[in-house]
DNA sequence: ATTAAATTTTAGACAAAGCTAAAAATTTGT
DNA sequence: ACAAATTTTTAGCTTTGTCTAAAATTTAAT
């Protein structure tokens, strides 16, 4: 498996989301910077590998090996992110390009040991689940801070009010994209929630929470 | 830099040794087992990005920008091999293969971090030193046990006499390749030592000493 | 439903890195 | 010193992955 094959296959992946979907030589092109034509040679080679099923014109989609290969290779990529978060302190945004590179070595022995160095962690510094070495995950969705039941254990990824005022409190605040949050408790006067963020329990408006996208894996 | 690049780089630094030495083409064809027409080739690249100096059928040696490529590289890959051991617990002799594949990541603050992390290593598993950032390290040697001085410090790299009784006294006495040894002492009376392997003392003959090879750095 | 637009595939080239076989240069043996 | 042996280079071909330009197919629009 070449590296150039193992980048069409996650490209592949992804773009075919929720499940066996078939996706266009435009998309894949898109997606990965190249032209429809390398595509529909690459293609061509994979179909001829049993990687992917492929019919002239009509698109392509990932075989059972296909789908192996690729959860393969995002296991190994969010494993490495969760490496270089929690040990070497890259932060959140700094991770994706270097996992691009280390989830193409080659060594089983390697993705076991660190992930049982790591603790078997189950989500990515983004909240994105990590393949088990089965191949099992949990899906993931994003919703709002202020939708989610008591109890709720997510990845703070994204605001939906992004002005300035709103951005320096959650600097003042300590809440940061990548941020682990547990939702410990709501009022029911003013619906305003409790949650633990960052070790500690900290209080926060609803009007907050509803401004907070927060990813959650079920 | 292509992968291949830095596998002639690497090749011509560790044929080259001591200096500026100049390496042969067959040379280079055997270590990287390849054909002595694609050295060629690839030394005339090389040469032409001012990695190496050439001049046909005279032979090949680095120029400064290739010798701190070498180093860069060879930083990289025992900073991974004291990874791999330190944290993952592979064992000496598994760690090459998958180093030979980490050296090639690019990312300094990767590389930085690790080297932070690890607590700044100055030797790999192999006893072999480790480059500071600015391409610095001290050069080492292999001695006989019981020929260096008290205070010496060094890895267990190799032995003498590889009889079965004698691999079956080191391994009930604990003592594998790849352990870091510490001499503290030495009897006067019959030139045993007193060493310290895997945190413990421990008391040997002059006769073991004479049969383990020690890699230090001077 | 037939043409226009968009998408996809093919054909032909190119660069990287390797190989084989043959030519050229260097080294060695006498 | 000169022929033989060795080493090194060149020439030409192959594979992988890419590209451009042109042809083929599918989709959309009137």
């Amino acid at each position: 498996m070449t590296l150039s094959e193992e980048d069409y296959i996650k490209a592949i992946y992804h773009l075919g989301k929720n499940e066996n979907t078939t996706v266009s030589t435009n998309a894949i092109a898109d997606r990965m910077d190249t032209k429809p034509s390398s595509v529909s040679d690459m293609v061509r080679k994979l179909s001829e590998k049993g990687i992917v099923n492929y019919r002239k014109y009509k698109g392509v989609s990932l075989t059972g090996t296909g789908i192996k290969t690729a959860l393969a290779l995002v296991r190994k990529h969010r494993l490495w992110e969760v490496f270089l978060v929690d040990k070497l302190n890259f932060s959140w945004d700094e991770v994706h390009e270097v996992a691009e590179q280390l989830e193409h070595i080659k060594s089983e022995k390697l993705v076991d040991g660190l992930d049982k160095y790591l603790g078997h962690p189950e989500v990515d510094p983004h909240g994105d689940p990590i393949p088990s070495k089965k191949g099992e995950f949990k899906k993931s969705i994003k919703k709002l801070l202020n939708e989610v039941p008591i109890g709720t254990k997510g990845v703070c990824v994204g605001v939906k009010d992004s002005s300035p005022p709103f951005l320096k409190f959650l600097d003042k605040k300590q809440i940061s994209l990548g941020d682990t949050i547990l939702v410990l408790d709501k009022e029911e006067f003013d619906a305003s929630l409790h949650i633990k963020i960052k070790g500690k329990g900290i209080h926060i408006s609803n009007q907050i929470a509803a401004n907070l996208y927060l990813k959650i894996t079920e």
